[in-house]
RNA sequence: GUUUCUAUAGUUAAAUGGAUAUAACGGUCCCCUCCUAAGGGACAAUUGGGGGUUCGAUUCCCUCUAGAAACACCA
C-alpha cells in the first residue's frame, strides 16, 4: 500500500508540475508542529531560489490547484512558504482499514532474492560472553531481523573468533597441562578421540590462564606462536584440538544466545576462511596489488581523491601467518562463492573502524566482492556504568554476560513482586521475559555509534522510554481483549470506522506511519528509530486510553471499531518488538 | 605527532537543512464510582566558544576548547 506521505507527495509533485516547476518540491513529510497541521511540504521555499519567485507565491500557485482534492481537509500555504495540511478522517480512515487487512501493514517489500549478510556477535570460542558481547548481539539481531522484514533474504553469522594465536595459546597451555593426550604425539597413527579432552568449565579457565602467561613469558609466548604457525599449516592433532574446542564452545554459546533470543543462521569461523587463504594473497601479489614490506605483506589502501593518509593493510605477517584481515578477507571469498550477498552489514565497536575501512578498501581494490557488492560497517560505542567509563564488575573486572542479565532479571522480579500479588511461578518467568526486554531496549533505544549509560534503575523503570513501559501497553490491549473475548465477541468481526475524536485520530496517523518508519530504520540501518516509534504508538494509545471506554461503550459500531483499532495497536507493537528481538509476556 | 568519533534542559537521550529544538527521568501541581494509577494532564528548564555557506543551521564547512578512541605483524 502507497504510504499516505508518498500519495501526498505524489499529488504535490504533479502541482508542482502543472504549474511549470520541478516534482521533487512536491516532497511531504509529517509535520514537525502537529499543532498547526498533520503533512508538511516545504517545496515552495526550496523552488523560490530555483525560480526566483517569492515562495509564498509559489505555494499559494499550488495550494490553489489542489485544495479540492478529496483527501486534505485542509490545505494551506503559510509565513515564509510552509504548505501545511490536514487530512480528511475518511481518507484515513480507509488507510487504516487497509494496513489492518494487509501483509506487513501493507508496508511494500523490496522483494528481491538479493542477499544481506550480517555479521555479528562476534564471540570467541573457548571465552565466556561478557558484556563487550551484548551490544553486537543485540543490535545486529535487530538489524538482521529489520533487513529480513523489508524482504531482503538475509543471513546472520556469528564469525566466531576461533583462529589466531589465541588458538596457539590455548593449545600450548593444554599441551603443558596433558602432555600426553595423542594430538602432541607425532606418531600417532589412530582416530582421535571422539570425547573432548576438556569440559567448557576447563576450557574457560585455560584460555585467561594461557593469555596472561603469554604475556608475561616471552618462551610461552614463542611456543604458542608456533603452535599457532603450525595450526595454520594444518597440523593434525591441533587441527583435532581446534574441533574439539569448537564443539564444545558452540554448544555453550548457543544456549547463551539463546537466552538473549539472539539466533544466528551460520556458525562460521575465522578457522573457515583458511583454505582460501592462501591462493588469495597469491593472487594479490600476482596482481601487483600486495607487496612486501618489512618482511610482511601489506596492500597499500591510500586513493587519489584521499584528503586524509591511510596506513596500508597487512595482510600477511612477517612467519607467514593468518591476521586479522587475512580471515575477514578469505571470509569474503567464501561468501561470495556461496551466497553473493548484495549487502555485507558488520557490527563490530566503533573502535575497529580503521580496520574495516581497509579490510572494506582491499576488498574491493583486489575485486574479491563484486563491484556493486556493499560493504557496510556500524560500529557501535561502549555501555558505560554510572560514572561514565566502561563497564565493570565492583572487583574490576570483566563482567559476564549471563551475570548481567540474571541481575537485571532479578531486579525485575523484585518489582514484580513488592507491585503486586502474583504467584512466584508466574512472577519469575514474567521477570524473565521483561528483564531482557528492559536490557535489550535500553541498549537499542540509543543510537549505535554513540557510548550510553547503563543505568538498571531507569531501563526497568516501568514510566518513561523502557522497555516495561511498552511490554506494559502490550499486556494491557491483551487484557481487553481477553475480555472481550470472554464475553463472547470476535475480534475478527469487528470494524475499523473512520476517527472522530483528536485523540483517535492521532493513534491512526501513528498507525499509519508503520511503513515510513521501516523503510527509515531499513535505510540508515538504525533499530533506534524503531523504538521511538513504537515508543509513540504506546503513546498515543495510552491517551486514547484514557479518554475512551472501550468495553462499557453502548454504540455497537463504536464499540467494535474501537475493538479492531487496538487489536491493530497491538499488532503492531508485537511487530516493532519482534524486529527489537523482544517478545511480551501475558501478564504483567 | 597523525587521524577518527563525541559535545543538546539538573540527568539520560531524540531531531531527511525548516516554523516556537523533542521526549523521558528528576522538580512543582492536578486527575481514579471507570477495561491494570505499572496510567493521564499542566508548568519551569537546553544546542560547548567563535567564524562561514544558506531565505533558514543542532544538522553542512573552517577554527578553538573539552572528552573518548585508533594508528602494521592482538583479534
Amino acid at each position: 500500500m502507497k504510504k499516505i506521505v508518498d500519495q501526498i507527495t505524489e499529488i504535490l509533485g504533479t502541482a508542482f508540475v502543472e504549474c511549470g516547476y520541478d516534482s521533487k518540491y512536491g516532497k511531504t513529510g509529517i509535520s514537525n508542529r502537529p499543532d498547526l497541521c498533520q503533512y508538511q511540504c516545504n517545496g515552495a521555499m526550496a523552488a523560490s531560489k530555483a525560480y526566483k519567485k517569492a515562495p509564498f507565491l509559489i505555494g499559494d500557485e499550488i495550494v490553489e490547484k489542489i485544495k479540492d482534492n478529496a483527501i486534505f481537509k485542509t490545505i494551506e500555504c503559510v509565513k515564509p512558504g510552509f504548505i501545511n495540511i490536514v487530512i480528511e478522517e475518511e481518507f484515513l480512515g480507509d488507510y487504516i482499514r487497509g494496513i489492518a487487512t494487509e501483509d506487513k501493514f501493507g508496508y511494500e517489500t523490496s522483494a528481491t532474492e538479493d542477499v544481506i549478510m550480517v555479521d555479528y556477535g562476534g564471540a570467541n570460542v573457548a571465552k565466556p560472553l561478557h558484556i563487550g558481547h551484548l551490544r553486537s548481539a543485540v543490535i545486529g539481531e535487530s538489524v538482521k531481523r529489520i533487513c529480513k522484514y523489508t524482504g531482503y533474504k538475509t543471513i546472520g553469522d556469528v564469525h566466531l573468533g576461533d583462529w589466531g594465536l589465541q588458538m596457539g595459546q590455548i593449545i600450548e597451555e593444554l599441551k603443558l597441562r596433558k602432555p600426553k593426550l595423542p594430538y602432541f604425539d607425532e606418531n600417532f597413527q589412530g582416530e582421535y578421540p571422539e570425547e573432548a579432552p576438556f569440559t567448557i568449565e576447563e576450557l574457560e579457565e585455560i584460555y585467561p590462564c594461557a593469555s596472561g602467561k603469554s604475556k608475561t613469558d616471552p618462551i610461552f609466548k614463542e611456543a604458542a606462536q608456533l603452535a599457532t604457525l603450525a595450526l595454520q599449516n594444518g597440523n593434525k592433532g591441533y587441527m583435532a584440538i581446534l574441533n574439539h574446542i569448537q564443539k564444545v564452545s558452540v554448544s555453550d554459546l548457543k544456549k547463551n544466545y539463546e537466552n538473549l533470543n539472539v539466533y544466528f543462521d551460520l556458525w562460521k569461523g575465522e578457522s573457515d576462511a583458511q583454505p582460501y587463504i592462501s591462493n588469495m594473497v597469491e593472487k594479490m601479489i600476482k596482481d601487483g596489488i600486495a607487496y612486501e614490506s618489512q618482511g610482511a605483506i601489506v596492500v597499500d589502501i591510500q586513493e587519489p581523491e584521499d584528503t586524509k593518509e591511510l596506513p596500508p593493510c597487512l595482510i600477511r605477517k612477517s612467519d607467514g601467518a593468518a591476521n586479522y584481515a587475512t580471515s575477514d578477507l578469505a571470509t569474503l571469498v567464501e561468501r561470495e562463492k556461496l551466497y553473493s550477498p548484495k549487502l555485507y552489514v558488520y557490527l563490530a565497536d566503533k573502535r575497529q573502524n580503521l580496520h574495516y575501512t581497509q579490510f572494506f578498501r582491499v576488498a574491493k581494490k583486489a575485486n574479491i566482492v563484486r563491484p556493486e557488492a556493499e560493504l557496510k560497517f556500524i560500529g557501535f560505542g561502549t555501555m558505560n556504568g554510572k560514572d561514565g567509563k566502561p563497564f565493570k564488575t565492583r572487583e574490576g573486572g570483566v563482567l559476564r554476560l549471563e551475570y548481567l542479565i540474571k541481575d537485571i532479571q532479578n531486579a525485575v522480579y523484585e518489582k514484580i513482586m513488592e507491585n503486586r500479588t502474583v504467584e512466584e511461578v508466574e512472577a519469575r518467568e514474567t521477570a524473565k521475559i521483561v528483564g531482557l526486554a528492559a536490557l535489550k531496549y535500553g541498549d537499542l533505544s540509543n543510537q549505535a555509534a554513540k557510548d550510553y549509560i547503563f543505568d538498571m534503575d531507569r531501563f526497568i523503570a516501568f514510566e518513561g522510554e523502557t522497555g516495561p513501559y511498552i511490554l506494559y501497553t502490550i499486556v494491557r490491549i491483551k487484557s481487553i481483549l481477553k475480555k472481550y473475548k470472554s464475553e463472547g465477541g470476535k475480534i475478527e468481526d469487528c470494524r475499523i470506522q473512520n476517527p472522530v475524536k483528536a485523540s483517535e485520530i492521532s493513534l491512526y496517523l501513528e498507525l499509519s506511519r508503520f511503513s515510513e518508519v521501516i523503510q527509515n530504520a531499513f535505510d540508515e540501518i538504525a533499530p533506534h528509530k524503531i523504538c521511538k516509534y513504537i515508543y509513540e504508538l504506546s503513546n498515543a494509545f495510552n491517551r486514547f486510553y484514557h479518554e475512551t471506554k472501550i468495553l462499557v461503550e453502548v454504540d455497537q459500531d463504536k464499540k467494535e471499531s474501537y475493538l479492531a483499532l487496538i487489536n491493530l495497536t497491538k499488532n503492531v507493537l508485537e511487530t516493532g518488538i519482534d524486529l527489537l528481538g523482544i517478545e511480551a509476556p501475558e501478564r504483567m
